[in-house]
Formats: structure tokens, sequence, C-alpha cells
DNA sequence: GCTAGCAGTCTATCGAGTCGAGTGCTGAGG
DNA sequence: CCTCAGCACTCGACTCGATAGACTGCTAGC
């Protein structure tokens, strides 16, 4: 545990760090604060930060910069998690006004956020795995080729092609269609129903593999939503830094498992190594599930410099992922 | 025009420079070809070329640089397009082995380009406006919302959402669908058939209204699949250069235009500010559009800087649209 | 028309020297 | 025991001058 006066000097450390992007040194740190201790004082203390990890210093004669550990230090103890009113106005405006598909809601959504923080964005949606079926059809596309096309509660569309190995008749194929929608609709997509038995062997096998590719694609529906990528760029002034956080970007399962994984070890943000994902040493990560009636149904987070400016990205995530959730819940 | 020796001197000045990135000098190129002329000849004609404006001298006692204009000629001047045999291979299997939707296969395509000349690539498919309606359905969302969703005969599904002021039964909501299903099924999603009318006014006008709706969402059906956005960091020095180039291709419209752009004015190849956007100065575009069945449904390219190894970005292109084409014809 | 040779130009690099920021330590004072 | 002014020290950043090297343009001879 540190004591009061280390915990302040550490904090203004940070701060200073985050906002100039220089090593802070002892006099700065002196001139930041309110504190009626000399420079000399602040080193000492500084050198024990160092000591016991939260300080580095990239050489003698230099200033200190937080480490993983000092940047954690200071996210555990942030005590005003607030936007600027203006800011919270535009996001609750934002969700006043928005019309139109879950999909360009949630992109816009990642793109709100990544314009409030100026990182990265990104929403994941796994409302899907909850919502009920309300329409399943199967429809013929070619000889020997069908789509089942799943509707679900909450207007978004699974869909799976299906290979036939002969020809099928349009009206088998409709009948297939209404056994497997007698046994989806109602339900979620995970956990369908009994599957009506049609009475043709045939049919009733390939309505079982119809019935299987459509539950099976429920695996793909974990939508990602990145937004703003081309900002983590000014972030760091190493191109291939920037390089190897942009392919974590574009990999979507990666991002889906650091920000799930971040959620399930209970944090809200991960710094640096903590992220578990190498080329992210340099990052930060801050997520915040969001709710639909009282259930979680997904995730929105930013990711940034481990630099970043997290009081002002924690409240940005808070305040997004609850109106998030608030107008999912309207419908 | 230029005579037979300035050109080859300014294709082995745009090699080199390809190659090394650095200002190539006259010992450099006389080093690099087969000709029997000394650098002294060489820099005679290296003069003449910066001054009709082919190269370009970063300072006295530099070597020189291509122009625009100089890589404009090497490319209209390109003999041999071809691609290792092996890069062939990689493409004709990479088309036999995949499966599976439209949508998949395309960004796939966009991976697999992007994979083969490191830089970013582009697929866009409009595809869609020429495909038929398989199948219409007015799906029931919530008391006051349907969902029309149409299925496409490439597979594809384009839906929107349709207010609705007041209830409507779920036998009015069926026999809008039916309506509605009547005049899209078999025609093109922006050239419906005829509404058959249901003689019951509100009826009627709910059912044109979703008609509308549902062909109008068709515009938004040019579908654009970006890979590889982060290998054109490695290809520029200074990172707001990379995130000019990025903001660029997270707008997925602008991309849009300027690949239709190019090709609309009869190019395949857009250098610099031929791109006509200014923050692709430093970046060219290679494109080519794919055919199903003869007609010209899409169009793919790479994106990367104005010191692209043209021949093979080009040869790359071609192919995998080419066989992209050949592979969607097949169904 | 070609080219060897040469003088001239400019960059990149290196070392020396200086500046300044910031440190750690010490010793005096509360 | 804590605080702090003072001081010597360290080390990166910057400047300057000199040097080396990469090219060039030009000239004069073949």
């Amino acid at each position: 545990m540190l004591d009061e006066r280390k915990a302040a000097i550490l904090r203004t450390v940070v701060k200073e760090y985050i906002k100039t992007a220089q090593p802070v040194g002892s006099g700065a740190v002196a001139a930041a604060t309110t504190m009626s201790v000399s420079s000399a004082t602040i080193r000492n203390d500084m050198a024990a930060l160092e000591n016991e990890g939260f300080l580095h210093q990239p050489h003698t004669s230099a200033g200190r910069v937080p480490t993983d550990l000092g940047y954690r230090y200071f996210v555990d103890n942030i005590s005003e998690i607030e936007l600027p009113e203006t800011e919270s106005i535009k996001v609750v405006d934002f969700f006043q006004q928005i019309r139109g598909e879950l999909e360009h809601l949630l992109k816009d959504t990642a793109g709100l956020l990544s314009n409030m923080t100026d990182y990265a964005a990104v929403v994941i949606d796994h409302s899907t795995d909850s919502a009920t079926v309300r329409s399943f059809q199967l429809v013929s596309l070619a000889p020997t080729v069908a789509l089942g096309v799943v509707v679900l509660s909450n207007g978004v569309i699974s869909k799976d092609t299906v290979q036939l190995q002969s020809d099928v008749s349009e009206a088998d194929i409709a009948s297939i269609s209404r056994a497997v929608a007698g046994c989806l609709e109602g339900h979620a997509l995970t956990e369908p129903g009994p599957l009506r038995i049609l009475g043709e062997p045939d049919l009733d096998l390939l309505a079982e593999r119809v019935l299987a590719a459509v539950s099976g694609a429920a695996g793909e529906l974990d939508h990602v939503y990145v937004d703003g990528a081309a900002r983590v760029a000014s972030s760091f002034d190493a191109v291939d830094s920037v390089q190897r956080v942009l392919t974590i970007l574009e990999q979507q399962l990666v991002v889906v498992n650091v920000m799930t994984d971040v959620l399930d070890r209970g944090l809200r943000v991960a710094i640096g190594s903590e992220t578990g994902v190498e080329p992210l040493e340099e990052c930060s990560v801050v997520v915040a599930p969001f709710q639909v009636d009282g259930e979680e149904v997904g995730s929105i987070g930013v990711l940034g410099p481990t630099r970043m400016n997290y009081p002002q990205a924690i409240a940005a995530v808070a305040v997004v992922s609850g109106q998030l959730g608030r107008r999912l819940s309207e419908g």
C-alpha cells in the first residue's frame, strides 16, 4: 500500500504523462500539484515508487514514466468518473435520434465512441444468442442449393446455405421449410423445439440437416463492429507499432477474445500485457458490458495506447454502454 | 515520346526505386542494366528525363526518384504481365477449395489479394443489382414494426424495417407479404412488377410502403470488402501518412467512389493524384472489374504506395479478378 | 554522339563540446 | 524521523565543424 503522498505523486505523474507524452520530472510534479513539499522530497518518493515498480526511468537524468503497474494503481483509484455535460448530452441525443437497423445502430455506436475518445472503438453484440426466432424459410437458390433464412426477434437475420444431393421439388422444399419453421419459431436459435416428422425418410433427413446447419450458423452470430481504427495511428510514433495494433484490430476473432477475456476476469480496464495479447503490449483496453432488460447481451470498448486518458475513456464507455442498453431495451 | 534508351533508363529507375526506396543514381542504373553505355551518358539522359517531368531530384547530388508521370509511363509500357506460376496456382487452388456464402467468398478474396500483393485489397460487389428476387417475406417484429426480407438469387439478403402506424393483424401482414412477394419474385429488386391490389385501402397503402422501403434498400447493397488495411502501414514511414490512408480506407463510400471513378475513366491504374482524392496522393490504386456470365458485376483492386510493385500488382489483380469471375459464373 | 575525368554540391555521419533537465546524496534544521 | 536546500553528477539533446561519400553537371577528347 502506498502512503497518501506517494499516491498523489503517482497520480500526477500519470496525469502529466498522459497529457505530454514526456517523462515527468520531480520539478514538473511539484509544479503540477498543490502539495507543499519540495521537489527534493518528491524525488525521494519517486525513487521509492520506482523501486516498488510503479514508475520507470528511461535513463538517468530523465523524468519518470508510469509502468503498467503504475497505470493499474491509477485506474484502480480513480474517484471522479465524469464526462463533461456537453458530451453526455451528445450521447443522449445520439441515441434519441438514431433510427433503423440494429446493425447500423451498433456500427454508429462504435463510431460515436471512437469519436468521443479518439481511440479505436469496438462493439460486440451477442444479443442474438438469446433472441427468439420469428420466422424461418427455406429458399431454393439453384437446383441443388437451398438457403435457410432465419429472422430473429431483434431484426437480425441468420442464414446458411445447404447443399442438396439430388433435385428436390419446390413442394418438398416448402414442406421442409414448414417443418423446420415449426420447430424453430418462438425458440432461441440454439435451442430448437422438436422436429415434426414428415413421414418421408429423405425429407426428414434433409430437414434435420437444414436444422443443424441453421442452428450451427448461430455461432457465427457474434457481431463485431470496429470503428476508428485509423485513429490509433496518431497515438504511436513508430510505424511498426501502428501496424501491429492494426493487424490485431483486423482480426475480429482476436478482438472479441481479448474483450470477453477481460470481462471474464472481472476487469473493466486491461493495461498493456494485461490484455493477454503480445502485440497489444503498448495498448490498453477499456470495456463495459451493456444490458437489455437486465441481461448482458454485448460489450463495448475502446482500444488505445497504454498512455490513455483513462478517466475520460472509462466515463465515455460507461455512459455509452448505459445509454445503448437503455435504447435497446426500448426496442 | 522517349527514345529507346531513355525509356530503358526510366524503366530501370522505376524498378530500382520500387525495390530499394532510395533515390537511384546514374551509377546504379548502369550497374542494373545490360546497356553498354557509361554512367556519364546515362546522367545526360536522366537530366533530360527530369526536364521532361518523368524524374525528380530530391536535391543536388542525390539520385533520381520517379514522378507520378514517370510511373505512368512505366505502367503504360509494361510488357510482360505475368505472375510466377506458384502464385497463379495458389489462386486457382483458392477458388477451387472455397465454399460457402458469397459474402465470405468475397471477403476471403480480398484477403487473398492482400496477401499476394502485401497491399490493402478491396472487393466491390454490385452483382446484387442484377440478381432476381427468389423470395420475399414480411415478418412482424414488434406490434408496430415489421421487417421485409428479400432473398436474392445469389444468396444475398436485403432487408428493411417498416414502421406501422397502427396495429396490423398477423393475417394482414401475411397478405401484404404475399402481395409484395408476388410483384417482386422473379424480378430484379430495382424493377418490381405490378403490385396486386388487395382491396383494402389501408393494406394497399402499407404494401406500397413496404415495397418502396425494400426496393429502396437496394441502393445500400453495394457490398464492399476491405482487407489488409494494416499492411499499408509498412509502406510508409511517416505515421501521419499512414493515418491519412487508413482514414480513407475506413470510409467505404470514398473507396467505392475512387475505384469506380478510375474504372469509368477507362484506367486500370491510378497513380498518386490521379486517384482524385487528396489524402491518397502518396498512393496508387490498381483495379479490374470482374464479370459473371459476361456481365461486369463488381470490381477488385489493391491500394498501395505510389512506389508500388506495379507489374506484380497488375498481374495479381488480373488473375484474381479473372478467377473470381469464373468461380462466380459457375454458381 | 559517347565517355573519361574532374570539380562542385549536397547529405549523412561522426566526434567534440555545450546545455540543460533531472537525478541521488548529503547535511542541516524542524 | 521527516523535510529540504544545495551540489555534484549523469546523460540525452543540440550544435558545430570537419570528413567522407554519393551524385551531378560540365568539359574536352575520341
